[in-house]
DNA sequence: TTGTAAGCGTTATCAT
DNA sequence: ATGATAACGCTTACAA
């Protein structure tokens, strides 16, 4: 059962050395027409196809790439990934996919796995656990190409494409304060994640722009690491306590956008009537949610094309690499009626 | 640059022969504990890292297993996907993900892009444009082994998992009746997809149990190939344009459900004050949808396991399995107040 | 217990 | 224009 013809098969039935037969399948000049031809064709006959795997160990390449996100049930990540797939198809490679859960174990274990499998490249959006990044440093070093997207660490000197998350959190803010809200709360996950420190800034720096005191109180962290809910939940129901009530909440990140709605429903607190919602996140599900809330989308499918294209590059450039890109892509806010 | 260690140069530098080092490295008891102490402590100190691609080509496997589904941006296959990484992932495997965008062409490309790349298995969604299975009955036969989820096809003999759409659909459509409403409209996608036969069938069921004479033209199939809004548009308007417009809608797919509301929330119909919705879908931001919908869920999760762990087994097994089953698992219809 | 050699499928180098 | 041979990294008879 499935004993695929090789090119042995080939040269035997045909009486030819496996050298030629590998000559006219691979279309060199230094072939006679004749002999081509027939080995096209009978080629064609039995249905040979190329083994990739004796392919890789000769070339020392497996066409494929690493991807390392956290979750692919993520509006944001499964874009991305259609955005990697779209390069990746084209150009002949394969995509493995492999998810963090949020975990820094599972992130090391991930990435030594696909290291070990022999990836040529990984394209890398970091767990929000992980602070410590030596299993990519490791494999950085001794030359694997790596490119972050999205959640990325600056201790790695190669590209790295993100949204103007700053800018993002900046707009979203200030379309806050004109909307007349003063007492804006921040939600946002781990503190140590890339994301996480710009739409900080982005936000704080909207509240100075217009003179808004910030309030340390107003900013809760989510580092979500497998009770995303419940985290949610808490900072939430901390926020609804404080003697000075925030008035609007700005989110920062998909899944959280949408706990966030999840625990104002179920705590049967009325949105935006009594607060205003503008979130992180790419889920066109939530165009649907009738009480406005104004999302802040990212562009993933072009961040996840564009991570994907300078990967490529690292892996076919013949010469090191010298320059190293940070390519920033703006958001888009995306305001309900 | 990356220059990976292997089993020859640890040979070298210990003065053995690679088969004592192979050995040494695999734990047989035909090596001497001292020389498997200094190998692998010479292993561990230059970072050794086996070569899967070797082992690969010798083994005529490559533990990875190839994933077709039409959309990762779906709820229901991102869950599955998550089921399938879940087991895989546990067992060594490796998943290669790819997507049909709906497209019979793409399809075709991406399984031959799999075999050719040898995956040791298959796990398929059909899409919604495949009538013509013989890119997979072509590599069923020459051994390769496949395991259905979802969108099966009953020509090729092989393990299924589905959930039960025909009870879901019949659950849905009955709520709807007891809910008082009459006049049921069917939404569906491409008529010979087996989730739409199986649906269709539990809508029907449905309605004689109740003893509702069927209309035809209150089913509608959408076989989106690409334009999956602008179908659902056309087929919602077609509906309301009735001389006997239906009072509810039952829906058959995630992406319709979610395009169905989209729509209506688009021609500024109330949604369930003038028609109630009834959809199959895994979307858990459809929770927060206000207007009502209900909706079937399947059990993407357990589908994607269960799934996986018969292409392991169907993949590891040494003697051809001759009983080739189809789980049905239920679904669950999840009533919002 | 260890070494030698063949083989997995392919291509590149050198002969012829 | 074609063939023989070695090599990619690893495992495994078979020999020693």
């Amino acid at each position: 059962m499935f004993e695929p013809v090789t090119i042995k098969d080939i040269a035997k039935a045909l009486g030819l050395s496996t050298s030629t037969v590998s000559r006219a399948l691979r279309d060199t000049h230094e072939i006679s027409a004749a002999t081509k031809k027939v080995v096209l064709e009978y080629a064609k006959e039995i249905g040979y196809q190329p083994n990739p795997i004796a392919l890789s160990l000769k070339e020392r390449r497996s066409k494929s790439i690493g991807v390392v996100v956290s979750e692919v049930a993520n509006s944001y990540f499964s874009q991305a990934i259609n955005g990697i797939e779209s390069i990746a198809y084209d150009r002949g490679y394969h995509v493995i996919i492999s998810q963090t859960h949020e975990s820094f174990e599972r992130e090391v274990s991930n990435v030594q796995h696909l290291a070990s499998r022999s990836v040529d490249g990984l394209l890398v959006s970091l767990s929000s656990q992980t602070t410590d990044i030596s299993h990519l440093t490791h494999l950085h070093d001794r030359g694997l190409p790596i490119v972050f997207f999205d959640r990325v660490a600056d201790e790695i000197d190669t590209h790295k494409v993100i949204a103007n998350n700053q800018q993002g959190a900046f707009d979203a803010t200030e379309h806050l304060i004109k909307s007349g809200f003063k007492r804006i709360a921040h939600l946002t996950s781990s503190s140590h994640l890339s994301i996480s420190i710009e739409r900080l800034a982005g936000y704080e720096a909207a509240l100075k722009a217009h003179n808004i005191k910030p309030n340390p109180a107003y900013v809760k962290f989510c580092p979500h690491g497998g009770m995303l809910y419940e985290e949610t939940e808490t900072a939430i129901k901390e926020l609804l306590a404080l003697p000075e009530k925030p008035d609007a909440i700005f989110v920062a990140g998909d899944r959280l956008s949408t706990g966030c709605l999840s625990v104002f429903k179920n705590l049967n607190v009325a949105v935006p009537k009594d607060m205003a919602i503008a979130g992180f996140s790419n889920s066109d599900v939530l165009d649907l949610f009738n009480p406005s809330i104004t999302s802040i989308r990212q562009p993933a499918f072009e961040i996840g094309q564009l991570a994907t294209q300078m990967l490529l590059q690292l892996i076919e450039a013949k010469y090191p690499v010298v320059e190293f890109e940070k390519k920033i892509l703006e958001t888009d806010l995306f305001i309900r009626n």
